[in-house]
DNA sequence: CAAAAAGTAGACCAATCGGTCAACTTTATA
DNA sequence: TATAAAGTTGACCGATTGGTCTACTTTTTG
C-alpha cells in the first residue's frame, strides 16, 4: 500500500487488484467477496494483495474512492448562461456512456448506499452536497431566467441519476426481459428515449 | 418449516424471523447477514430459526417470494380503453408508496437484481416478461390510438421503475443531501414533480 | 556490488459461520 | 390422559475467512 504510487510493480498490481475487487465487489458484495477470490482473479497470492492494502476494509475504502474519483463531468462546469436542454442533455448521455462502460462501479456505489453509505467519508458527502447545491442553484437560475419550467431541481436530479444509473445496476432484469443483452444500438436508443423524457418533461427541446 | 402454515406458533415465529430477516438482508447483504444475527434479531434461538428454514438460502428465497407476492398493482388491470395519463400517475403513486412503506423489501430486491439475480425463480422470470409484454402491447395501443405520444413502452417502464425504486433504495444518499429523512410531505412532493415529469415527457397531462 | 527496500509466498491461527444432533418441553389430538 | 407431533435449545463440528509471521527473492539505490 506505497501512498505515493512509488515503484511500477506497485503501480501495475494495485491497479490489477483493484479491478478484481470492483468487479467482484459488484458480483457479490463486500462480505460475498474474499481475498483470496480477488487474489485469485488478480492472479496473485492472497499474502500479495494484503501486502499492497492493509486490510479487506482498505481495499475497499479504495475501490469506492477510485470509482468517486472519475464521476466528474461537464455539469460540472455549467453556468447561468449555458443552455439548459443542451446542458441536460449532455449530462444524461455522460451518465448513461458510465453506466455502458462501467457498470461494476455504480454496482458497488449502489450497493454502498443500499446499505446505508456507511463507507463514504464525511468529505466526499461534503463534496457531494456541495456539487448538488450548486447544480441546484444553476438549475434554479435558469427556471428564475425563464429558460425552462419551475420543476424542483433537486428531484430532478435523483430522477437524472436513478435513471441513468438503472441501465448498470438493474442490467440483469433488462437482459432477461430483452432475452439478451443490451447492444451499443440499445444503449443509444435509451438514451434518446430518455433524453427526450426528460427535457420534454421539463419544457425543453434541442431543437434549434 | 411447515408448507402449510399449520400451526399459530409456527406462523407467528415465520412471520417474525422473515420481518427480521429482510431488514437484514436489506441492510448487509445475503452474505452480509448470519443466522445469529437473525436469530437475535427475532429474540429467537438460532437453532429455532433453522427449524422452520431448513438452510439460509431458504429462508432467502422464502425472503424474496414474500416480496415478489405483494408487487401487484392496478396497472396489472388496465386495458386499452383506460386513460394513459390517469393509469400512469396512478402507478406511478402505488409505487412511490411501496418505496416509503417498504423500503427493505425493495433494497432486498434491488441487491438481488444488482448480484445477478441468480436467486429469482424461472417462474418469477416468466410472470414478470409476460406482465411486461402485456404492459408495453397497452401502452402501444394508447400511442396507436393517438392517446399520447410515441415512446418507447420498454424504456418508459424502467425510466418509472428507476425514479420511483430510487427513493427506496438511495434512501440514504437523498438523507444525507437533504440532512434528514424524507418526510411524508417530501414524498408527496416527489411523487407529484415524478408524475409531472413523466406524464409531461409522454405528451400527457391530468387536466381534465 | 553491497545493503536496503520492495515484493513474493507458504504455513499458520483464531474467529466466525452454516448446519447437525440429541435431548428436552410444550402443544395438539384421538 | 396417553401418545404423537411440534417446537425449543445447547453442545458441537467442519469449513471458510481475514489476517499474521517468517523466510525468501527481486529490485532499487548509494
Amino acid at each position: 500500500m506505497p501512498n505515493n504510487a512509488s515503484s511500477k510493480i506497485s503501480e501495475k498490481n494495485c491497479a490489477i487488484i483493484l479491478r478484481a475487487a470492483e468487479k467482484l465487489f459488484a458480483e457479490n458484495g463486500f462480505k460475498g467477496t474474499s481475498i483470496k477470490q480477488i487474489a485469485d482473479n488478480a492472479g496473485l497470492p492472497k499474502t500479495n494483495v494484503l501486502y499492497y492494502f492493509k486490510t479487506k476494509q482498505a481495499l475497499y475504502h479504495s475501490v469506492l474512492s477510485q470509482i468517486l474519483l472519475v464521476w466528474n463531468s461537464r455539469f460540472d462546469k455549467a453556468t447561468e448562461n449555458d443552455d439548459p436542454a443542451f446542458t441536460l442533455a449532455d449530462y444524461i448521455r455522460e451518465k448513461m456512456q458510465i453506466s455502458r462502460k462501467n457498470p461494476s462501479a455504480s454496482k458497488v456505489f449502489a450497493m454502498e448506499i443500499l446499505n446505508g453509505g456507511n463507507n463514504l467519508s464525511a468529505e466526499f458527502l461534503d463534496d457531494h452536497k456541495t456539487w448538488v447545491d450548486g447544480r441546484k442553484a444553476i438549475l434554479q437560475s435558469w427556471i428564475d431566467q425563464g429558460k425552462m419550467q419551475a420543476v424542483c431541481p433537486e428531484y430532478l436530479l435523483y430522477h437524472i441519476w436513478a435513471c441513468t444509473q438503472h441501465y448498470a445496476d438493474f442490467s440483469a432484469q433488462i437482459t432477461s426481459l430483452k432475452g439478451k443483452t443490451m447492444s451499443e444500438d440499445d444503449f443509444t436508443h435509451a438514451t434518446n428515449e430518455l433524453i427526450q423524457l426528460i427535457l420534454q418533461g421539463c419544457g425543453l427541446s434541442l431543437a434549434k
